[in-house]
DNA sequence: TGCTCATATCTGTCAAGCCATATATACTAG
DNA sequence: CTAGTATATATGGCTTGACAGATATGAGCA
């Protein structure tokens, strides 16, 4: 059907997160910036399909890049709608005590760690804390 | 891309919000069990489109249906996933306030009030409250 | 040039909308 | 009581568009 009406914030948001790829990203850049050969690296996904979900993110308005060299970081995004970022932010609540998100989560944290055994990451800028309002 | 996963309670949840006519339905049944010639005549929407977001969201586990003689009365239906209900909650809260939203919610009772204005409806089953632990 | 990331293209799936029709219940005539 | 009709809702066929996944290629920076 030919997508006739803008899409409201709420209707954005929803499609986006309604993908399970999405979600994943969405909980690792939950509070801090991320470049993406991490998130290649620990959701085992290949870098172009990475690539159109974060682009599918920024689209929404939910996430940004920021260029540093030839690494690009993502972060989050609060949307300016109101009812959009308090159920983002419920939604990422939830995310985090999911066991299998919680499972990248730890590999994020072994692979910053320990980034040795992530052959690709070994030059890649770590992950820094970002003061998201998401607690 | 073959869906080849079963998709969780939170995408499909996400899925079934990502319509603006699904959000319209929801806000309607959100406390109230509701027939389905009243959507078509409040949303100015025709019946197979109706019924067909109605059975989206019946698959995706958030409505339940009634037979009352020849009517079909819907009602929402609270998600077992935890997150999922807390997410839907929220959402709620927020279509509640939005003014098209109420204005739907305004010609409904104008609808329950004087049906005498909606022909279609003159005969059909009011709307009933339910009780639902949405606030 | 080598590396990181983005985008184009192709194919397959799914969902939306329309039309027409099927199904189920109620009503009525005989 | 039964057959036929009317009403309320659901569903199937069809067309179109949005996206997912995969591969290949292009763009920008060291």
């Amino acid at each position: 059907m030919p997508r006739k009406h803008k899409p409201l914030a709420l209707e954005l948001l929803f499609r986006a997160l309604a993908d399970p790829t999405r979600l994943r990203l969405l909980n690792l850049i939950a509070d801090r910036e991320i470049c993406v050969c991490y998130f290649v690296e620990i959701l085992g996904i290949s870098q172009p399909k990475i690539s159109r979900h974060l682009a599918y993110l920024r689209r929404a308005g939910i996430a940004a890049a920021r260029r540093q060299g030839r690494w690009i970081h993502y972060r989050l995004v609060v949307p300016q709608d109101v009812a959009a970022w308090s159920i983002l932010r419920e939604t990422l609540t939830h995310l985090r005590v999911r066991p299998d998100l919680q499972h990248d989560l730890a590999k994020l944290e072994s692979a910053c760690c320990k980034p040795s055994e992530f052959a690709p990451l070994e030059k890649a800028p770590h992950p820094s804390l970002v003061n998201m309002p998401t607690q």
